[in-house]
DNA sequence: CGTATTTGACCCGCGC
DNA sequence: GCGCGGGTCAAATACG
C-alpha cells in the first residue's frame, strides 16, 4: 500500500487543510490502510489524544505548522523535546516548515512520490524506537524527513517532513496536478 | 561494479 | 567547560 502525494506543492495534502492548527478528517479510499493522525511539531511530546482504537476508521488529522502562520499544537512550551526558538516552527537552519503526521501502518517506508535516501538512524530518548533520517535524493533538493514509530502505539508511524521540495514529485508527471486539488492522499 | 544502506563517529546547540 | 541529546557524515558494507 503505497501512499503518496502527487502534487507540486511540497505538502499537497496538508495545505488544503486550513492553514494552521486545523484538524481535518478524511477518508482514504483504501480500507487497508487506516490513518489516524495528526501533526505535531516542535512541542510534540505527549499526544494522548490518539485514539488508537479507530483502526478501521480511516481518518487523518493534521495540524499545520508554518512560520508564516505561527503554530500551536496544544502543547506549547511544555517541554523542549525539540528545540524550538521563539515557538516558531522553523528549524535552526531555516530550511523551511516542518510537518509531521502519524500514519497507522505496518510499514515505515511509504512511497510519497519522492525518492528518499536514508542517511541516518538514531535512537532518541523520547522514543524507545529508532528514528530514521531520509533526505530527498533529487539533486539540489534538501528536503528531509524523519520516520519513527509512535512511542505509545507502535502500530503508528510518525513521519516528519522538513523543508520544501524545489522540484515536483517525479510522480506528478503521470497525473495532472489539478486532479490532486481535491484528491488529497491517494492510495493504491 | 555502481548505487543504496548501515552504523559508529563526529558535530553542534543547549542546559547546568 | 562539560555532558547530553539529537542530527549528519562518511567509510564500510550490502545489494541489484
Amino acid at each position: 500500500m503505497d501512499f503518496y502525494f502527487g502534487n507540486p506543492h511540497p505538502y499537497p495534502n496538508i495545505h488544503q487543510y486550513h492553514a494552521h492548527n486545523s484538524v481535518v478528517s478524511m477518508t482514504p479510499s483504501s480500507p487497508e490502510i487506516a490513518l489516524s493522525d495528526y501533526l505535531m511539531l516542535d512541542d510534540y511530546v505527549d499526544h494522548q489524544d490518539s485514539r488508537s482504537s479507530q483502526s478501521t476508521e480511516s481518518s487523518e488529522k493534521a495540524t499545520f505548522c508554518d512560520p508564516t502562520h505561527g503554530f500551536s499544537t496544544g502543547a506549547t512550551s511544555k517541554n523542549n523535546n525539540m528545540k524550538c526558538k521563539n515557538g516558531i516552527n522553523e528549524n535552526k537552519r531555516g530550511v523551511g516548515p516542518r510537518i509531521a503526521f502519524r500514519t497507522k501502518s505496518e510499514l515505515e517506508i511509504m512511497d510519497d512520490g519522492y525518492k528518499w535516501r536514508k542517511y541516518g538512524k538514531k535512537s532518541v530518548k523520547s522514543n524507545p524506537n529508532l528514528r530514521n533520517y531520509y533526505k530527498c535524493s533529487s539533486g539540489g533538493c534538501s528536503v528531509k524527513k524523519r520516520v519513527e514509530r509512535d512511542r505509545d502505539d507502535s502500530s503508528y508511524v510518525i513521519t516528519t517532513y522538513e523543508g520544501v521540495h524545489n522540484h515536483e514529485s517525479p510522480f506528478t508527471t503521470y497525473y495532472s496536478p489539478i486532479s490532486f486539488v481535491h484528491s488529497d492522499t491517494t492510495f493504491k
